[in-house]
DNA sequence: TGGTTGCTGCGAATCATTCGCAGCAACGGG
DNA sequence: CCCGTTGCTGCGAATGATTCGCAGCAACCA
């Protein structure tokens, strides 16, 4: 469980609850998860807890800097604790597999975009789309056999 | 209008219809488009046509390459015709402005992860969240004047 | 311990997108 | 040019994700 999360909720002015404990836990324990998969962990414990709390107790969360989202195709957003490894989620539009990265990659591209821009990259927060290796192989394969 | 666009559909198995006509010079004249957005320029011309047609739309016109869609911010996706210049945008988490910069920003970016990881990305598919120069200024000011 | 007021569960509303289906129309063959 | 096949379309309903409104409960502070 993530140190001093009771008084980082404190000093925004937000209350100390049990679906706010058991939301933390969940999405430190799922390391990627949906609210709806939050919602699944939370009532293994307590079966009471609604979907729409989940989702209030989510955005509570992150506004304290205690969780953070990422945007990984187009589904649902998943959620992460903030302190896991910010990683960069590769997304094959061909095949639907998703590959984690460092961020890391992406410095001098960040580094670029403030330098000219003055825009502050949160890298994480989207993934980056496009073809996976295999697949493009896959591609490679039909062109050649392909007549014409 | 595209030239070739007929060939294109037909090509594909496709038949040419007033409205594939007409959604894709909507998406033309739009620069941006959302599936709303481009029904209306539509209508103005095609009162009848149903937005569920815009959707099956649009998904034949990416299909066979004659539009492509991106995702800015959360709400839904917006249409390009494929001629345009790449561009990518840089959405501001704070203030939600969108600016569009050149794709080649990203050049060094998708040769590292195609060296790296095999990885082709498709860099206009998303937007780059974070936050721009000017909520960045703002930020720094508070700070400054905040006691403590 | 009690009052204030933030939080929660619940059900309904909203928003974007998809489906099922019956009728219409594009287009290839005759 | 005309017909039959079958892809396309309009329409209304279904779906999936997220948000709202509200009444009752509970965290917290005095
Ligand atoms: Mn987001
Ligand atoms: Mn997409
Ligand atoms: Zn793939
Ligand atoms: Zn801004």
């Amino acid at each position: 469980m993530t140190e001093g999360w009771e008084r980082r909720l404190r000093e925004h002015g937000f209350r100390i609850t049990p679906q706010r404990q058991l939301v933390l836990e969940a999405v430190e324990s799922l390391r990627h998860g949906t609210p709806e998969e939050i919602l699944v962990e939370v009532q293994l414990t307590a079966s009471g807890v609604n979907l729409s709390t989940i989702y209030r107790t989510l955005e509570v969360l992150e506004e304290v800097g205690l969780v953070t989202h990422a945007h990984i195709g187009h589904g649902p957003p998943t959620y992460h604790a903030v302190d896991e490894d910010i990683h960069i989620h590769l997304v094959c539009d061909r095949c639907g597999t998703v590959q984690s990265v460092p961020a890391t990659v992406a410095t001098e591209f960040v580094a670029q975009l403030e330098g000219g821009y003055g825009f502050r990259t949160d890298i994480a927060h989207v993934s980056v789309h496009g073809m996976c290796a295999s697949c493009k192989d896959r591609d490679f394969e039909s062109e050649a056999d392909d007549p014409l």
